[in-house]
DNA sequence: CCGTGATATTGTCATATGTCTATGTATCTA
DNA sequence: TAGATACATAGACATATGACAATATCACGG
């Protein structure tokens, strides 16, 4: 069982964290579709669309198919599978398992009897 | 089965989609903390961690127990049950079933032969 | 190869976001 | 009730983000 890859989580996180690509993420999801087709269902600008698109790819939750001067987009399965594989295991995981915030517990000062004072700062 | 709550899905991917953010609510999911422990362990200000704090309550990520002085931070098991049944659904749901995506299929063009015009713009 | 259409990239701008310091509010202790 | 502690809120600021128009790139057809 692969640990999390925490920034690529991140990253498939922030993508979807937005209206606009959440939208458009859906919409291509089970259906491979060029983006002059995505752009009026959108209703903003062509070159909007790409950079989210763009965003969404790198990401790894869209793929792009290249067909002459087209490019059809469509839900990158194994990413996807990546992506809920992640949410379930982050939340799944212990707190030490996860490298990027192995840290984050040595720092943690004991936790105080409460009425006592709290952190001495 | 309910209908997602896209605005409430979303808003809980936006409060994760932050690497504090991220850590913080891991930091608590299982351990219930007080700010003036969390603060040393992200290694920010008290302010700034009070506010993604705020984010992630609003989102319905973690509560808050008052005692005293003392705010205590946890995972929201109901809340964090809604963020993963909303993932398995969003992915799982046909577009037009969420309202807030009904429209979009609507707007779609149907898909151009390859090899002709696409989209006429 | 030259023009046209589809898409990506660039430049610009307004707004959102994350951070800090300073201050406010609430609670406890003395 | 005065002072100290814990946390939240407000104000200020730098950076990130998302939008558009303009332009570049790229593939195809003539």
């Amino acid at each position: 069982m692969p640990a999390i890859e925490f920034s690529a989580f991140l990253e498939q996180l922030k993508a979807l964290a937005d209206e606009t690509r959440l939208k458009i993420f859906k919409l291509v999801e089970r259906q491979e579709l060029c983006v002059c087709q995505i752009v009026p269902a959108i209703g903003l600008s062509q070159p909007t669309v790409s950079i989210h698109l763009g965003k969404l790819k790198r990401a790894g939750l869209v793929k792009e198919r290249r067909v002459g001067p087209w490019s059809y987009y469509s839900g990158d399965r194994e990413g996807i599978a990546r992506f809920t594989a992640a949410v379930d295991e982050f939340l799944a995981a212990d707190l030490v398992s996860i490298a990027e915030l192995r840290e984050l517990s040595a720092r943690l000062p004991g936790r105080q009897a409460e009425g006592g004072k709290c952190c001495g700062r």
